[in-house]
DNA sequence: CATAATGGTTATGAATTATAACCAAATAGC
DNA sequence: GCTATTTGGTTATAATTCATAACCATTATG
């Protein structure tokens, strides 16, 4: 299934897409490509709902986490303690969300989604999981596992130390 | 397995990673997930040879397509134009890479890699395959076939038009 | 030729991500 | 109990990354 790569190619006008013999053998090359199709299509179905790929996913976590606060949310999610203060900030603006007091520490707060938040997120998962299954009907639900099986193997061996 | 809402919860000083049911169900985020761990990790990689994740493509690129020019790169990377001129000016100050004049248009350039280019991007390739090879360790190359075939599916489905 | 389109560039702006310093509250040491 | 240190959250700000608009020279169109 290999094609013939030729050295020099005859750039005058081919329409041709050019590509690497070496970075199609590369696993993450592949996955960076795939990653931005999947971000993009994302992108646009999120659109709709006015969240974008970091705040659907907070709300997400905290319609399933109740009761989380912040810090946890950000380790959680890999992104810095004042950047999630602001996709917080946008959610609670929007009542997605509340920050209620934490009895044992009274710095905390503890995220709890309210119930828009929650329905946003009902309404949001649904669109998701079309967009999802746009782009891998062409994939049998068996491969698919196998495909997230790998990709979890892959970030339990690379996800152990956060340097 | 869904905990009971309450608006204050006692999350006091559990050291658990919190997860969520939906997301984990989601390809597109264990495909993100694995992303950062692969960028990460690459990032690191790269560095001794003061090469990113788009410069060392393109370097690559380059010395597998001589001739190549530069609004070809940019498509072929999925990168503007404006932002393939900065890459390239840097490659070509380390003289990686040169632009030559092509005969045939005037105002076009040849990207061609010098030695000290395709030197690089030869060692920078092994340490990449190295980098690969320690985080997909565990995964069988039968199954990395099967992944990155998954990956390629996916791509062609949702890559078609570039709106 | 005159007009439109293309390759490359420049300047700039928007958006995302990371860093440093800060406050209030909690914990540890004495 | 009282200081010192750490932690949760915030603010301000810097650094990166990525996208947009306008421009010049050249080429293609008609």
């Amino acid at each position: 299934m290999k094609r013939t790569h030729k050295s020099v190619s005859n750039l005058g006008e081919s329409t041709e897409v050019h590509e690497s013999e070496t970075l199609d053998q590369l696993f993450g090359y592949h996955l960076k490509r795939a990653m931005n199709v999947f971000q993009m299509d994302l992108k646009q179905t999120l659109k709709p709902f006015d969240l974008r790929m970091l705040t659907y996913t907070a709300l997400v976590m905290i319609v399933e986490n109740p009761g989380l606060r912040q810090s946890q949310l950000a380790q959680a999610m890999e992104v810095e303690r004042p950047n999630m203060v602001v996709i917080i900030d946008t959610m609670e603006n929007r009542t997605l969300i509340t920050r209620d007091p934490v009895v044992t520490d009274r710095r905390a707060y503890a995220l709890n989604a309210t119930l828009a938040g929650r329905r946003l997120a009902e309404k949001a998962t649904i669109a998701v999981r079309a967009h999802e299954e746009r782009l891998l009907h062409a994939v049998p639900p068996e491969r698919r596992e196998s495909v997230i099986a790998a990709l979890t193997l892959i970030r339990t061996i690379g996800g152990g130390e956060t340097t």
